[in-house]
RNA sequence: GUAGCCUAUAGUGA
């Protein structure tokens, strides 16, 4: 049986989850019983997929054969339940457990919370990490996180800050399973990133550096992502070379938010540079938004005729512009005076059957 | 030795 369920994890891990379903159908054909853990597995996969339903009949199965859930099961049911305004599926997924006499755990409540805060409902988070107390539950690293996120996503920037700070001071007690990490400083850095508070975010990042956590490529996307929305950029290149010798390999993502941030001062000679870099030195081959960057950076230069030969060379690459690098090419053509070009380009885009905004 | 929670609207044109 064991080795069923590692067979079934493995290929809903590899193959999604309409292998794992076919491995559970061989095993019943097979006369093997599916456990608890058979059916917990399936059900957590289902959220990979997004097939809340197909969780919900897979939890009808298991009542039908006599399988009862555990605590590992509900907690995956509600994970599927992050669809927007899903909270209260979640909610009664959650009594429905206990009212089975099941336990709730640290994971449970958090994934209950998790439900919640992508529903946008951080009142009720709130309510649950409130509630985790009387249920004896210790909130932990994660509970945190979900719960300063949903603050964050709701816009109570100033209750995720307390709520920051109420974590440092409990991780300050003996034996605390309370800890800021990684994950809980890109939260707040991406908050910051995302209404352009450069500063706010640099000032997350050394704070990060000082507690000795390490920045990952989130951290360095997001920070780019600040400078690029500030109209910073040498910072930006700063800080790319320190993430590096800190261990941190940029990713596409990474040189695509380096590329904006560029782009947006203007700096297209940089931004070449970039994206060679990009190429060689990590072998990660440019996409359209690096593109998109690269050929905004050259029109804002002024550069029509290289940001036709980028145009030329993404789609010898077999990239499709997107209406966002027709509209900068056609525009880098009208500031150099290349009308002829610039409705060449515009009838080409139609023909591709893009429209521009 | 097998299953669950922060992980994806935590990060780029979007």
């Amino acid at each position: 049986l064991m080795t069923w369920n590692i067979a079934v994890s493995t290929a809903a891990k590899v193959n999604g989850i309409a292998a794992a379903l076919e491995l559970y159908n061989d095993m019943i054909a097979n006369n093997v019983r599916p456990d608890v853990v058979t059916y917990s597995t399936l059900i957590a996969a289902c959220r990979q997929s997004k097939q809340w339903q197909k969780a919900l009949h897979l939890l009808g199965e298991m009542e039908r054969r006599c399988v009862a859930p555990n605590v590992v099961t509900y907690t995956s049911l509600m994970a599927c339940c992050q669809e927007a305004g899903q909270w209260q599926e979640a909610m009664q997924i959650f009594r429905r457990m206990e009212a089975a006499g099941v336990e709730a755990d640290v994971a449970a409540c958090n994934s209950l919370m998790s439900a919640c805060s992508h529903s946008l409902e951080w009142e009720k988070a709130w309510a649950v990490f409130t509630g985790m107390q009387r249920l004896g539950v210790t909130p932990n690293t994660r509970s945190y996180n979900i719960l300063i996120r949903a603050c964050e996503r709701c816009g109570e920037w100033q209750r995720a800050l307390e709520l920051f700070r109420r974590m440092q001071r409990v991780a300050q007690q003996p034996a605390s399973v309370v800890q800021p990490n990684t994950i809980t400083y890109n939260i707040l850095i991406s908050a910051c990133a995302k209404s352009g508070r450069w500063e706010e975010a640099e000032a997350l990042y050394r704070d990060m550096r000082s507690e000795g956590i390490m920045p990952d490529e989130f951290t360095l996307s997001s920070l780019l992502s600040a400078c690029e929305r500030s109209g910073i950029c040498t910072q930006g290149m700063e800080l790319f070379e320190e993430m590096q010798a800190l261990g941190v390999q940029p990713n596409r993502v990474c040189y695509n938010c380096l590329l904006n941030a560029l782009a947006s001062s203007g700096k297209w000679q940089d931004a070449l540079t970039v994206f060679d870099k990009m190429r060689r030195s990590r072998d990660l081959s440019p996409d359209v938004v690096s593109y998109s960057a690269l050929i905004s950076a050259c029109e804002r230069g002024g550069e029509w005729q290289r940001a036709l030969d980028l145009f030329e060379q993404m789609q010898a690459e077999g990239l499709q512009p997107s209406a966002k690098i027709f509209a900068v090419v056609i525009n880098a053509c009208e500031k150099g005076g290349k009308w002829k070009t610039a409705v060449e380009l515009f009838r080409f885009m139609q023909a591709c059957d893009i429209e521009l905004e």
